[in-house]
DNA sequence: GACATTGGAGAGTAGCACTACCCAATAATG
DNA sequence: CATTATTGGGTAGTGCTACTCTCCAATGTC
C-alpha cells in the first residue's frame, strides 16, 4: 500500500506521517524504486499506536520515541522489561514537568516519607530510587499546594496499586516478546484508565456517602 | 509584601508572577496606589497551589484557571462539588488529547463494553456520562494500539479504584468550604501519586513473580 | 505522452508558557 | 528636594512542540 492509503487506514493526513518517518516514528516502508515505497499492515499497526501513546497516554513525541525504541529492542528479563518501560515514561514525564530534585544529599522529609511508605507495604526492592524520589517530589508538591495526605488515604492508595499492579503483571504472557507490547503500552495507556475509573469510582461512592448522609444536593447534569 | 518579596517567598519569578496576574491566575493585590500594591499570604498560597497544578498534576494554565474558578465559586454539595472538580479537569484533559468523539448515536461497542463493567461494580448513578464516554474513548484506543485489557483486568482495576475513591471520599472533611481545596487539589494531585505508586507495586508485583519462577534477569541499576 | 502521485526535504504555522523590555508613577533614601 | 530603585501595566519576543505547507524531480498509471 502506498502512504495516501495508509493515511486512509489511518485517519492521519499524509503530511503528518511523512513527518512521523522523517522524525524515525514510523520505519520506512519497502522503496520499490526512488520515489516508491510500499507499507504494510505492520505500518498500519505502528502508526496507530503512536497515535494511541499520544492521544491517549498523552505521551510527547520524544517519549513515543523512548518507548518505541525500547519494543525495538526488548531487554531480556520479565523485570528489565518492566524496568525499560517505567524508563521510557519517566523520561518522557520529566521533561515536560521539571522536575526540581534538589539532588543534595541531605534527607528529603518528603521522599523520607515516601520511603517509609513503600517500605511499609513490603515493596523493598533495590533501584526504586527514580520511582520513590519522584513519590517524594509528588507529596511535597501537595504540601506546598495546602493538601493534606493522611498516612492512612496514602495506604489506600498502596492497596488500590497493589491490587491493579497485581493484576498488571498477572495478566502479562510470560517470557514472549510480545509480552514487550503489553507490558509497555499496556502500562501506559492503562493509566488514563485507572484515572478515569477513579473518578467514576468517586462519584459512586460521594453518591452513597450523600445517600446516607440524606444529603439534598442539586444534582445539576453533567455539562456537555 | 511587594510582588518582588511574593517572587521570593515562592519561588517564582517577577514576570512569570506578572504574566499571572495578566491571566487572571493570581488576584490583583491591594492596591496602595496606582504603581503600587500589597500582597499577603493568601497570594503565596496561589502561587504554590497554581505553581503545584502546573508541575505535578501537569495542568495547562486554561486547566489551572478552570480549577481555580471551582475553588473560588464552590457548589453547595458534596456531590456537586467533586462534579465542578472533575469538570474542570476534563475540560483541561479534553483540550490536550483531541477526544475523537463521533458523537454519533449508534452504539459505540467501547462506551458499550465501559457501560457494562461499570454497571458490574454497581455504579449505576446517572451522569457518568462524560467519564463513561472516555472510559469507551481510551478502551478503543488502546484496542486500536493493539493492546488487550481482559474483563478480569479491567475488574481488578475497578477493585483498585473503589479501595481508593473510598479513601478519597472518607478522607475529606464534611460539608465545609475547606473541603472544596482538598476535593479538588487533591484529586488533581493524588493522581500522579497512583500513578508513581502503580509503578512501585507493579516493580514490586514483578519482582516477587520473578523470584518465584527463579528468573535470572541482569537486574540493571535504574538509570540515573 | 499527459497527469496525478510519491518521497524527500525545507520552511512556515499555531499554540503554549513564559521572558524581556519599556514606560511613567511612585516609594525610599539622603 | 533630588536621586535611585521598584512597581504596575503593557507589548513584543523567545523557545519549544507538533504539525502543515510548499516545492521538486522522479515515478506510476492511463
Amino acid at each position: 500500500m502506498r502512504i495516501s492509503a495508509l493515511a486512509e487506514r489511518t485517519g492521519v493526513p499524509v503530511a503528518t506521517l511523512k513527518y512521523y518517518l522523517r522524525e524515525g516514528l514510523l520505519p520506512p516502508g519497502a522503496a520499490t524504486a526512488r520515489t516508491q515505497a510500499q507499507y504494510d499492515e505492520t505500518h498500519v499497526e505502528r502508526v496507530r499506536l503512536v497515535r494511541a501513546l499520544i492521544e491517549s497516554a498523552s505521551l510527547s513525541l520524544a517519549g513515543v520515541r523512548q518507548v518505541l525504541a525500547a519494543l525495538d529492542d526488548p531487554p531480556a528479563s520479565w523485570h528489565d522489561l518492566l524496568g525499560a518501560a517505567q524508563h521510557a515514561l519517566l523520561m518522557d514525564e520529566d521533561q515536560r514537568a521539571g522536575s526540581s530534585r534538589p539532588s543534595g544529599d541531605q534527607p528529603d522529609p518528603w521522599v523520607d516519607r515516601a520511603t517509609r511508605l513503600v517500605r511499609s507495604r513490603g515493596w523493598d526492592c533495590d533501584e526504586y530510587d527514580t520511582l520513590v524520589q519522584r513519590l517524594g517530589d509528588q507529596l511535597r508538591a501537595a504540601d506546598a499546594a495546602g493538601v493534606v495526605f493522611t498516612d492512612d488515604l496514602l495506604d489506600a492508595y498502596a492497596r488500590g496499586c497493589e491490587t491493579i499492579a497485581a493484576a498488571d503483571v498477572a495478566s502479562v504472557p510470560e517470557g514472549a516478546a510480545a509480552a514487550m507490547r503489553q507490558v509497555v503500552v499496556g502500562t501506559l495507556l492503562a493509566d488514563p484508565v485507572i484515572l478515569t475509573m477513579r473518578r467514576l469510582a468517586q462519584q459512586h461512592a460521594s453518591a452513597e456517602v450523600a445517600g446516607a448522609s440524606g444529603e439534598g444536593g442539586t444534582a445539576s447534569a453533567t455539562p456537555g
